[in-house]
DNA sequence: TTTTATACATCGTTGTCTTATGTATCTTTG
DNA sequence: CAAAGATACATAAGACAACGATGTATAAAA
């Protein structure tokens, strides 16, 4: 079962961003096999979606990248700059602090309990 | 301060389907209103993009409407239909659900602390 | 009397994502 | 061994939601 992918949308960016500061360096068939692990398959990352967003991530000097061979094959890994590690922070309790609003809005459950 | 609008898209829908099954009628204005008020301005719906979303509501008979007028004022009330009650308890739990989701991904503690 | 608040609505543009398509290599399986 | 599936990159057309601007109109406040 995935989210209607309604919800998903905004979030890609914080997501990429935050694996990368977990994970030094990541390439982007990685990202998304480590984002459906993570989220039992609730959560798919199309690469229609991804490749699009990491070149953006990459235009906008907040990663760096660096191309190695796998045999023959390109893998292209993706590390944040420290603008990028800044960034990250920020998106992440950005992300944070929009879902205790919702919790609230939602009268979910805040985390604060 | 607001919230970067790119982490609300997507969540209008459930936002208003919440508000008017707490609050059986509601017009367009006064929905922008209370978001504001229960968020303490943290998030501003806006018109051009509330009023669409009620008349699409409308259009897939989740919501009815009823016109009174305020003096001379128009005011358009919506109130959820049986269907826009299932519909609403289904997106907040989907919320909710997604809301687990990304704070497992992104490493925050979990609502179940 | 002008500004602000209330209250509706539409429209062009933008941005993000989906779906489809394309290329290529490597591995597994019948 | 051939076909299918997995790995790995990439782009491009189209859908869709939201933004920002604009418009109309009434009521209240400054």
């Amino acid at each position: 079962m995935t989210y209607s992918s309604e919800l998903i949308k905004g979030t890609l960016k914080t997501i990429v961003l935050k694996l990368l500061a977990d994970n030094k360096k990541m390439y982007g068939y990685e990202i998304t096999q480590k984002v459906k692990e993570l989220t039992q398959d609730r959560i798919q990352i199309t690469e229609g979606a991804l490749y699009p967003t990491l070149h953006a991530l990459e235009a906008d000097k907040l990663v760096t990248t660096q191309t190695e061979y796998i045999g023959r094959r390109v893998r292209k890994y993706y590390s944040l700059s420290a603008a990028g590690k800044t960034v990250s922070k920020e998106k992440v309790s950005e992300m944070a602090a929009f879902m205790n609003t919702m919790a609230l809005l939602l009268d979910l459950q805040p985390k604060t309990r």
